[in-house]
DNA sequence: AATGAATGAGAGTTCATTCAT
DNA sequence: GATGAATGAACTCTCATTCAT
């Protein structure tokens, strides 16, 4: 039976998903509550349901969904980069830190909120996680094997690249003193220079 | 955790922050409730009112001690640094790198927890927090002026920097593959060589 | 149970009330709900009020259409016993049992949902049910005054007799180890002779 | 730690019960909620949590306190009544249609509500009940094995005897017409008259 | 005749907190 | 200092029902 001209279910849903970020961004998962939800899409508390099957999966959707497309835009970014090392390095921290400023508040979600999931949920969120990681580790390794980085510990320094990168979302505003385009090259060259190589170092 | 015979109030003060700090960093305080708390103590929620004044007073309690002990912590390594900036600077950074693996749940606390502190309580928090954030942008500056450092935006490149620093406490287990001097040594040396001047720069 | 093709109104009203007597016998009627019983027709919840006015509509509506075909079943049987009042006794009792094993969901229902109908839904079955009754207690009291039953109490016995004969339909199962004529004999003769007159009884 | 003096949680407690069993018999499990509850024991809802641990185990614990007072009067009045089989199955009975008049909310409870319970709770209760069927059994078949009795299947004759004389407990009411001793006199016998071996039949 | 989305009331349950003992 | 029982508000979620399409 053909969905019914004019229904505003999908725009609900939307409506549903965006309020949510929005209110886990700002209060927490476990502080949101449904009440508040409904009444800033304009719905009742059990009209809720006819949309997401719960509380818990409505987070874990969230979470699943800006995982996905944070690897798709990143694939992107590679692919656009071209075949050179430092053009794909330096186009994996850009695109890191522009997606950090422009979508903070899924950032900040996935990474606050993973204790919110339950076991199973967790898991699979983890695992979206790490093949994100992995991207960078895997040119990190490249680097150090072509003799361009230094890395000291590839693991570590990767978690310590990306939590300086990340840590953009917790304070930028689009109103700030600096634009976006200053942000990125600013975060890039903070942590490219920590990995270089060069001459008089050993 | 058993319920210490002859125990007293203090003692069970202790017992009660200790508890609750381990269980805010587990599951968030909004998910942290009164009954688990008590449980884990030993006792009976409604005993909990001995020894604290609301959910939300332990909290700010919690914090407000830690940002203390964090100052004084700080201050006391640069006072036994001596007067040379980078000597000073190092000391700052490796402080608060050691910090953070030694006391990283407190530190998570302190950092994603300030959305559930009440207006005035927040305001308190985040005043001892910017406290400790002028100690790193006064020496950034200091490195900027002595020809030290090359450093875009002081403020930018401070909070990059201890967003960097401050990942640490969210992997770091004790048992792990590195240890803790490696891990003051790696993440220093990473942050120093992003803000660091050299020669061939403008 | 599939959606039928080219299923039209009065197959899906059936199949409304099939799939509520199930569902009222086994769950109750304040435990059954629409979601469910929606989902065994193949519909959705809302297309239930095309067939029913309301969950308590359809209560009364399947246990007004039982309660009539247990008394038009009943006077059936007693046309077809003639006039010797034993034979309309023995036909009585032998059509209670056989009908309480053929359609015991029906009667599980209408003995136990009582409680679920609006006041003046609840007196018209009562008022169908006390018909009923009506037909053994006269039997019984035409067997007192022909000298041929020992019934201390009529409305009593009565009660007593009905409630063994009905205890069936809680326990038969069609694929039992006892066939319906057995079962059927078995119980008339149990109900019979308690309260048949014998010679050396006062 | 001594229980206060003057505390009424145990009476708190015992009136949750009296007034759920109540409820429960004129309502049904499903449709008593946990407001109506409270209301009637005088508390609020949540505090019905000081003393149950949900609504299901309400219910699990008053049919199985139920379930084993059945069985210890049943023991006791058997107990009483001597060796002599008659004597004994007399006592079953008349202690059988007793019980049920005194205490006939909790017998249909126990009859109607079995489907209510979780599968594991709902398999203890079944074994109770079992356990209690069995002491009519037993008795029937030692009264055919002694020629006493004339019981064509001795499973089917117990349910339909208990059936018949639990019936009572579904129209009893204490200031009827007729009086408890002659209620039990008036059910012992047509339940006895049912199976008691003549000389006139085979 | 059927759908999907909405409603508004209410369900069982949890929670931080209070307080007499 | 600790207890157990109580509170009252709030929670997530379910329900029967309505209705435009």
């Amino acid at each position: 039976m053909a969905r019914t001209t004019g229904s505003n279910g999908a725009r609900t849903h939307a409506a549903i998903r965006a309020a949510a970020t929005g209110l886990i961004y700002r209060q927490g998962f476990a502080a949101m509550n449904l009440r508040d939800l409904a009444a800033e899409v304009g719905i009742q508390p059990g009209s809720l349901y006819n949309h997401i099957d719960s509380k818990q999966a409505l987070l874990f959707d969230l979470m699943q969904d800006h995982m996905a497309a944070l690897l798709a835009g990143t694939d992107a970014a590679l692919d656009a980069a071209g075949p050179a090392l430092m053009d794909r390095l330096r186009a994996f921290l850009d695109h890191h830190v522009l997606y950090h400023m422009e979508r903070r508040e899924e950032i900040a979600i996935a990474n606050s909120e993973l204790r919110a999931l339950e076991p199973e949920n967790r898991a699979r969120i983890v695992a979206l996680r790490s093949a994100y990681e992995a991207r960078l580790t895997a040119l990190l390794r490249e680097g150090v094997a072509a003799g361009l980085l230094s890395v000291p510990d590839v693991a570590v320094t990767a978690y310590a690249m990306l939590a300086m990168l990340t840590g953009i979302c917790s304070w930028y505003r689009p109103d700030g003193r600096l634009g976006k385009e200053e942000l990125v090259a600013l975060h890039t060259a903070l942590a490219l220079n920590g990995i270089l190589r060069r001459q008089h170092q050993a």
